[in-house]
This record gives C-alpha cells, sequence and structure tokens, in this order.
DNA sequence: GCTAATTTTGCAACCGGTTGCAAAAGCTGA
DNA sequence: TCAGCTTTTGCAACCGGTTGCAAAATTAGC
C-alpha cells in the first residue's frame, strides 16, 4: 500500500542507501542527488517508515507515558502539556492506562515488546517499585510526581510534600488556627505519608493546639464530601488541610451542605493550584504545585537519558507556594 | 541488549521458524517443540519485538488516538475510556495533541510513518475534512463526537446534535420559560451549529416566545462566565440552553456573582453529563451525552474496520437524555 | 593535464522478525 | 515392514529500512 524507499530509489534511478542517506540528516548526499531524490518522493508521496528504521538505529522515539490517575482533572492538564512537549521533541507518547492494572511487570513487558525509548511514569500514587521495574528492564525511566528521596533509584521529579506539609501548618498557625485537623488521600500513598509528617512535625513545634487527622480513600471529590460529612457530625476543627484540590471540593461542597460557611466557620487549604481552585465559584486557598516546570524538567531528563541511559540518577525537586484566595482567613 | 528470537533459537537447539511459529497462535508447532523453546524463552527472558514482527505481517497494532480537547474535563473520561478499551483488546493508543496543531496532513503524515492500524479522532471541534484525510490517505478512520451525517464520507460515531437541541428547548418550554436563549460555544464547531438549529426549529413551533442567542468563545468556564457577565448586564433571558457542562459552570459562576439566583430568577440546561455536573455544589440539569457507549461502540467499530479496510461507512448515533438536576426550575 | 586528497555513491550485510515451500518426520492401515 | 498421507520442521527470501566499506566521482594542488 505504502511507497518504500525501494521505488523511490528506482523512480530516482539511484541506490536505495542513496534515497535512505537523503533522509537522514548527518549523512553524505550531493546537492544535485537530494534533489533527485526528494523530486521522486515527492511525486510519490513518499514517507519513511519510523518502524522500519527503528530496527536498525535502535531508536523508536517513542516514549511510554504510563498513568493511572484518569479520574483527576489535573492530570488532564498533565497529559496535555507531557503530549505536547513529547511532540515538540519529536517524541511520540504510547498512553499505558494503568488503573486496573495490578501488575507492573505487564506493562513492563507491553512497552518493551514496543522497544519504546524510555517510559515516563506520571503518579503520586504509585508505588516506587513500580518504575524501579522499568530501571530493571533497561529501560530509562523518569518518575514524575514521584517520591523525593535523598538517595533516588530511579529519577525523580516532583515536589517535597513534606516541606508542603510543613509550609501548609504555617500557613494554618500563621492565620490563628488552634484546632487544625489533616484530610489527606489514600493513606498508601506517599504523597499523603509524606504530608503527613511534614505537616505534624511542624505543628508540634507550636504549643496550645489541638490536631487530629483522617483520611479519604481516593483524591476524588466523592471520597472527601463523604469523609467531611462524617467529621461534620462531631466537632469538626477549624481548619482542614486537605489531600488535594479534588478532594478539598468534595469537602467545600459537604460543608456548604451543613449550614457552616467558609472561611467564617472553618478553613480550608488544598494542594495542586489545578485551573479549577481558580474558578470563582470555587476559589480555593491552595498550594501551588508547578506542574508545568514538573512536565517540562521530566522531559529534558528523559531526553538527556536518551543519549545517555546510564547517567546517574537525580531527583529534581520544585518548591511550592501557598496561592491565597478564599478559603482561609486572613492573617492576623 | 534485548534477548532476539535468534538467540532463544540457538539456545533451545531449534531453527528461528520454530521459535516464530510458537510465538504467533494458529501456526503449526509440535507440543514437543513447544515446551522446548518456552523454556528457552523463560531462561533467557524473551519477549518477541511487537515492531520487527509489524513489518512482515502489516499490523502494528498501534491506533492513533487524536484530540484537541486537552482542556475539557469531559476528556479526561473520554481519554479513560478508550485507552483502557483499547488495551483490553490489545491495542495501543499512541496519542497525538493537535492543541495548536494547524496542518491535518502533518499528523497524517506522523502517524503513517508509525505504521498506524487506524486513527480515532475524538473531537467535537475538528472539522469533518481532518478526519477525511486519514481516510484518503488509507488510514482506517473513525471519527467519534463527530457530526451526525446522513451521508457521512467516515465513520462517525456520536449523538444527534439536532435533536439535543430541540431537547433542550422542549424542556425549557415545558417548564414554562418564556425568554430563552442559546449560549454556544464556538460557532465554528459542528456541534455547536447543530444544537443551534435544533434548538430554534423546536422554539420556532411554539408562539409567544422571546428568543436569543450569543457564542463563547470556547467549550470552557473562562468563556461561559465572561460571556454571561456580558449578558446580564442588560435584561438576561429566563433560562440558558448552554454549549456544554464545563460552559454552564462558568455560567452558574457568572449568576452568582451577579446576586441572581438558580433556578429561581435564572434556570439553566447544560450537556454533557460530565462527572462533575453531578457535583453537589453544582448539581446542573443537563443532558446525559452517552460517552461511554460511544466509546465502546467507537472502538468496536475501529476493530471491525481492521478486518475491513473498505468497509461501508456508517454514522452511529446515540440518544441522549435529560438529567434533572437542580439548575431547572420544576415542570408545572 | 596529471596525481593525490576528498567527497559521493552503491554493494551487500544486517536489524528482528514472518512465511511459502519442500524435505523430514510421524502416523495410518494392510 | 512398507506405501501413502499428514504433520512438523528448516531453509531461504522477504518486510523497509541503515550503514561499513570500497569503488567511483569530484575537487584540489601543482
Amino acid at each position: 500500500m505504502a511507497i518504500t524507499l525501494k521505488e523511490v530509489a528506482e523512480r530516482a534511478g539511484v541506490s536505495r542507501s542513496a534515497v535512505s542517506r537523503t533522509f537522514t540528516d548527518g549523512a553524505s548526499v550531493s546537492e544535485k542527488m537530494r534533489r533527485k531524490v526528494e523530486k521522486a518522493a515527492r511525486d510519490l508521496g513518499y514517507s519513511p517508515n519510523a518502524l522500519a528504521s527503528s530496527l536498525t538505529t535502535g531508536r523508536t522515539k517513542l516514549i511510554g507515558l504510563i498513568s493511572n490517575n484518569f479520574h483527576n482533572p489535573i492530570f488532564l492538564e498533565v497529559f496535555d502539556l507531557f503530549t505536547r512537549g513529547l511532540q515538540d521533541r519529536g517524541l511520540r507518547p504510547l498512553l499505558v492506562n494503568l488503573s486496573d492494572e495490578t501488575d507492573p511487570q505487564a506493562s513492563v513487558r507491553m512497552l518493551r515488546q514496543y522497544s519504546v525509548d524510555g517510559a515516563v511514569v506520571a503518579s503520586s500514587t504509585l508505588p516506587p517499585g513500580f518504575s524501579k521495574a522499568f530501571r530493571d528492564a533497561g529501560v530509562p525511566v523518569v518518575h514524575s510526581f514521584g517520591r523525593y528521596s535523598s538517595a533516588p533509584q530511579v529519577h525523580v521529579v516532583g515536589i517535597d510534600n513534606v516541606e508542603c506539609g510543613r509550609m501548609a501548618a504555617r500557613t494554618l498557625v500563621a492565620r490563628g488556627y488552634r484546632k487544625i485537623a489533616f484530610l489527606g488521600g489514600p493513606e498508601s500513598a506517599t504523597s499523603t505519608q509524606d504530608r503527613y509528617s511534614g505537616f505534624f512535625s511542624e505543628l508540634g513545634a507550636h504549643r496550645g493546639l489541638t490536631t487530629s487527622y483522617s483520611f479519604a480513600d481516593a483524591y476524588s471529590f466523592d471520597a472527601g464530601r463523604r469523609e467531611m460529612l462524617r467529621l461534620l457530625k462531631s466537632d469538626p476543627a477549624e481548619a482542614y488541610f486537605c489531600g488535594d484540590d479534588v478532594l478539598s471540593i468534595g469537602v467545600l461542597s459537604a460543608i456548604a451542605d451543613s449550614g457552616l460557611r467558609v472561611p467564617e466557620d472553618i478553613g480550608i487549604i488544598g494542594l495542586n493550584d489545578m485551573e479549577m481552585a481558580r474558578w470563582e465559584n470555587i476559589n480555593l486557598t491552595t498550594i501551588h504545585q508547578p506542574i508545568r516546570q514538573i512536565v517540562t524538567s521530566s522531559i529534558e531528563l528523559m531526553v538527556a537519558m536518551l543519549d545517555e541511559p546510564d547517567r546517574y540518577p537525580e531527583a529534581r525537586i520544585f518548591p511550592c507556594s501557598i496561592v491565597e484566595r478564599g478559603t482561609l482567613r486572613p492573617v492576623g
């Protein structure tokens, strides 16, 4: 069906190598030859078969983009940034949805069958062992939104969740809240664990606080709402640091139902700063996670690894910052 | 780096064909041979190179998944359904983000370079000509969420937007609204045009109505909010049929700002029934678009086309239905 | 105009598989 | 045991490209 290099060669009356060379940059071809070949290629509507060439070059320019976050709207932004960034560098994202997949080996195997040049694991809820499975299989891997570690085993790009926890705690204390709670995402997620520990380590440095904590079972609206409805039944705290923004929105909706007001009766601070957080009817005070920078940096790291597969693993951590909106009472 | 068929053959002491055959089902291999080969393969950790085999079989099992909707949360649901559905059938989605791409030919070329077996165009805003470019290039294509046509040129799976417009109009009239407006998405989108024409053709059948219309420049929160803020300055209608849910949410936020109440002062009906529409703090009355069925059907159609590339094009249209929530006043 | 250095070109082998064909092996029945 | 038939196996060519190497063509230098 499709035109092959051989046909172009015949029409141009040159060897197959000549055609191949005009389509690989850096190869030695005379101007005359190039013109002849390009003419023939244009006439025939030829475009080279990337997969066939990958066989000899060992490069497919395919990058596995792996995630299990297909329900959190912030990941639409993440996918948008990743796909555009990869495309801009001539790389092609092969999307893998891990939502119901349990076995990391299965995806590793699949991505190896397709000879991906690398894999980006975009998730804060997948266990670190998952990305290690890729590394062990010899596939360059970047774990985006993964856990910060001082001795990373694979490349990690993300935020310091412990520090985010501290930041949330400082913010709440500074606003005079004394009865403070942590309403985390799923307890098994490393991001939840880290935020938890940062949050309470900071709170521990202050006197006279009443603290408590609980966990929603997903980073989702429903989970946040459900948990908050439960908490509201008995003596809620004055302010909550919530697992993420979408969970916060669920929490806000529960509070609204109960007749209490935000920020007058209860303060809420989220994390992520997803697009929706700035919507005027939500107006969530939250901690900004610089996803654009994280994605860009992940892609740069991946590109670097394509040239240097055994590159020593590093952790790239981006600072977060408070975005003041309307769900916490003002300072002082 | 990776183990090849040749190495397995040598270790098992058999020919390369034998190895190849044990890994292609339907091929003739004796039990004894199969066991020998599988043992060797297991020992070596071999898994066949899908791309190399595609060279001879002409099948890559790669499917281009093309969209320009990376800002509307409903498309996260769409991507989730597509990726899982394709994976379940052993197909691999190659994601293409068309957000800033202007030239259809570029993506056609790219997907042909990767020898995709087919392409799914998932968008209600891409022009029909776009999917035709794939068909003309000999790539099986399904246009999901595309325009219904009685003489489709490519396979289309979606809803009847004209009928949705009528349904919205009937619903508003039945609730006694007399001053009724259409607040569409981008005027260039076929979905907007069709909903517009259905909406006003139905309204035309009723006496004593005051009607008006305008367009937001995207299916987005900001666009909806901006347009509604403008409309609120001068004599707004009693009820609006909005382009889609996310746009409706922007509209709701504008109304809330103005001090008016929904549904008491203004009624709103959206379209899509995205997950967020049922969130308790949004609680949007809307027209349900059966995206799960659309995606499933698109995939089935794609699979069918892989066997029968010249299949006669058809349009698969799914009925929509009103989902009553809290943004329209009750009937009667 | 001739030789030497440099660039361009084609040959042929290879990447990792698949497959038509014919030979080899296994089975059946007498 | 052997002829005749079926199944299994290996050979070799092929899929659509790339690339090392040597021959051919061009350019430079004198």
